[in-house]
DNA sequence: ACCGATGTATCTTCC
DNA sequence: ATACATCGGT
């Protein structure tokens, strides 16, 4: 979860020598040391485009060669080849601290690290701490993180500034909202989440609000002059109070690389500036990279425009295409198209599939692996028999010797592996589940975390706001009346310099609220949670036994909101052991908003690494990975594509490719299931009832021959029920259901 | 005026 | 399951 990893899981002996020792040799002499040999050796391993990525221009390494663009087929060795391209600038004598690595999640960052300190090690005949000296790995958002707090008084920012997630963001987009008195319009004004969406949109692609308006936001154009306002006054709200959003570790690193008095000394920092996936980045980040490297020298991205997948939160594959044309000369590229990880027929499969495309992409997989499955394409009644099905597959593999962990379950949304998980639990199969709703998400633990917050940063009014609220007898109003008299001390009082004013802010917090006349009902309250305020303000427990002190703080509080409060009680006491990793209270809070943990399982708490489990996962988290085994859960129009993604053109090609990437995923065997019916709750008409999935039109009819036909439970032909019949009856039971339903309207 | 409970509509994907 | 609006009680 760190940028940097003591790498815990290798069972090496203690780091003999230190970077700094790898680093004294000059380039010349790392060449000709420990033996070039063994280089040829680890290099041999590689196919020649793979070989030409990792060498090109690294012959002088104190003079990097100009861009290069990597197009990484699936499955075409693309984080193997990157590694080995560090790796071999480390073995080179690149200064590992001076390469930036830039990949698209923790864990990819994670997995990079570990590969290039083995490559590298193994091919310098030592086990060197390489990747201890390879700091600058992670994703745009963290690094981001770590240079503005290391420029914040630089660029006016307070260093103490904390982050708000998404939902946070949301809030503060509320408040705005009504403090603007959008709240009371005699037409609904959009909700906090759609606003938030619109603003991050206008951030994220660097497009004017009115052409995202009318792109993606259609039934919000009324209100643009408001909107401007409620950005305008949001933006403000976030510098008075020293939060950023995600987007502004973007923006604000965007803004400081274009700044000329800081621009030489942020790009002099790196050599060599990698991008992983960059199919998935946005305008922004193209130009941080860009402000970064101007003239491309040291600049090296990889990615696959066929599996671009996050233009929903302003990813172009513009960037990517145009890549090479950004430079004088253009960027050297290099295609891998050899495929490493499936076998033919899934292949062929998944080419047909993306080949159906509007877009025609630059390259062809293929793959020498042969084999006589195809992949399955298995119907089955309704999600229950889905569940059965997978079930009955995951669990005759293992039979055969296949782990758990070797298999997974893919869905495009979080919510698709619930029938299946209620069945997991009912066979005891463990399973870890990625994407979807976050344990961070839910209340409780925002709620504790919003008490951290609060204190690390008395202005965050988001934080505060949810804080004291959490008191009985206070409701909103009550809540802003104790921040606006915490902020008019904190006016009076701190008109001196920018890094005193925190400091001086959390004194007034702790003041204004133990001066604070609180409700009647809130009365018996109060001083307990003065005190604790106090407290943490003052940093008088340290860090981790501060956290426990809120979490006991906490718990009253937590039985009288919540029915099930001993679960969630146990989510707390489970992040305390989390919270114990983390060296201070800022590092926790930083990584928790940057990097949540993302696993759920069926237990609360994951799994021993050690367990076996199956796999769940969107199709987006699964971005980057691969198994023997792969489930497709719901492959019928309405689910891939989402019902929610079909507006445009544009929006029905990037569900092809999800559908593609998940494909892709497999090695050996992969069955792509379809529920023909589904059960809707909760329809404002009908009531309850059962709609008729198709099958998804990603695999359109002259594709069939590609794949395995069947169904499932297997059942004799003469039993089996038409599909005409079914829908007939089908219907039936809506009429008679609503009939019923009628005799009390 | 304000809190808190009750009822109702909405629900993608993620740093 | 959760967020929002509305309503009744203090």
């Amino acid at each position: 979860m760190d940028i940097q990893y003591a790498s815990p899981s290798l069972p090496d002996p203690p780091i003999v020598l230190s970077v700094a020792d790898s680093l004294s040799s000059s380039p010349s002499a790392a060449t000709g040391s420990p033996e070039p040999a063994a280089a040829i050796d680890w290099l041999a391993k590689l196919n020649d485009a793979q070989r030409e990525a990792v060498e090109y221009g690294t012959d002088d390494i104190a003079r990097p060669a100009g861009a290069l663009l990597v197009i990484a087929g699936a499955g075409s060795g693309k984080t193997n080849t990157l590694a080995h391209r560090v790796a071999n600038l480390v073995v080179k004598g690149a200064d590992p601290r001076r390469i930036l690595l830039l990949t698209f999640s923790r864990r990819a960052a994670l997995e990079m690290t570990r590969r290039v300190t083995r490559i590298a090690g193994a091919a310098l005949g030592t086990r060197a701490a390489l990747a201890q000296g390879l700091t600058w790995s992670g994703t745009f958002h963290s690094v981001g993180a770590r240079l503005l707090r290391e420029y914040a008084d630089l660029i006016g920012l307070s260093p103490t500034f904390t982050i708000n997630d998404r939902e946070d963001s949301a809030d503060l987009m509320n408040l705005v909202r009504h403090e603007l008195g959008f709240s009371a319009k005699e037409k609904r004004f959009p909700s906090k989440s759609a606003c938030f969406a619109i603003y991050s949109r206008v951030v994220n692609t660097g497009a004017s609000l009115a052409d995202v308006l009318n792109g993606a936001f259609p039934w919000c154009r009324e209100w643009e002059a408001d909107l401007r306002a409620l950005f305008a006054a949001y933006v403000d709200a976030k510098q008075k109070q020293s939060v950023l959003d995600y987007d502004d570790l973007l923006l604000y690193w965007s803004h400081m690389a274009a700044e000329p008095a800081i621009a030489a000394d942020l790009s002099g920092r790196f050599d060599h500036v990698l991008v992983d996936e960059y199919q998935d980045t946005n305008r922004l980040q193209a130009s941080i990279l860009l402000a970064l490297k101007p003239d491309g020298r040291g600049l090296t991205v990889v990615g696959d425009d066929a599996q671009s997948i996050y233009s929903f939160r302003g990813a172009t594959v513009r960037n990517i295409l145009d890549f090479p044309a950004h430079f004088d000369p253009p960027a050297k590229q290099v295609t891998l198209e050899r495929n490493y990880r499936s076998t033919q027929p899934i292949l062929e499969a998944s080419n047909a599939v993306i080949g159906l495309a509007s877009e025609r992409y630059t390259k062809n997989l293929w793959t020498d692996k042969a084999s006589a499955q195809r992949p399955h394409l298995v119907t089955v009644a309704d999600e229950a028999d889905q569940a059965r099905y997978i079930v009955e597959q995951v669990l005759a593999a293992r039979e055969a010797g296949m782990k758990l962990k070797a298999q997974a379950v893919l869905f495009r949304a979080a919510h698709h592996s619930a029938a299946l998980e209620i069945e997991l639990t009912r066979r005891n199969i463990p399973f870890v589940k990625f994407g979807g709703l976050k344990f961070l998400d839910s209340v409780h633990v925002k709620d504790v975390l919003a008490v951290l917050r609060w204190a690390e940063n008395p202005r965050d009014r988001v934080a505060g706001f949810r804080v004291v609220q959490l008191l009985p007898g206070v409701g909103p109003a009550t809540a802003a009346r104790v921040l606006d008299d915490i902020a008019s001390r904190a006016d009076s009082s701190g008109s001196g310099g920018a890094l005193d004013a925190a400091h001086g802010v959390s004194h007034c917090t702790a003041n204004a609220l133990a001066a604070f006349a609180p409700p009647a009902r809130a009365l018996e309250d109060w001083h307990p949670f003065v005190a604790l305020m106090s407290s943490v303000c003052a940093r008088q427990t340290p860090w981790p036994a501060e956290f426990e002190m809120v979490r006991r703080w906490y718990e009253p509080h937590l039985e009288r909101n919540h029915e099930d409060a001993s679960v969630r009680q146990a989510d707390l006491v489970q992040m305390e052991s989390i919270a114990g990793t983390y060296a201070s209270r800022e590092r926790f809070l930083t990584e928790l908003t940057l990097d949540p943990p993302d696993a759920t399982s069926d237990e609360s708490g994951v799994p021993l690494i050690d367990e076996d489990y199956l796999i769940l996962s969107t199709i987006h988290s699964a971005k980057g990975q691969e198994w023997r085994n792969v489930f497709v859960l719901n492959g019928v129009d309405g689910c891939i594509p989402s019902d929610l993604g079909t507006g445009s053109e544009e929006e029905i090609d990037e569900e092809r490719r999800l559908l593609y990437v998940a494909m892709t995923r497999a090695k050996e065997d992969l069955h792509i299931v379809m529920p023909q019916r589904f059960y809707v709750h909760n329809q404002t008409h009908l009531g309850d009832r059962h709609v008729w999935a198709p099958r998804t039109r990603f695999i359109a009819p002259h594709l069939l021959p590609l794949f395995d036909s069947h169904a499932w439970p297997p059942v004799p032909v003469a039993a089996a029920p038409t599909p005409a019949g079914l829908a007939a009856a089908a219907q039936a039971k809506i009429e008679i259901a609503a009939k019923l339903r009628k005799m009390w309207d």
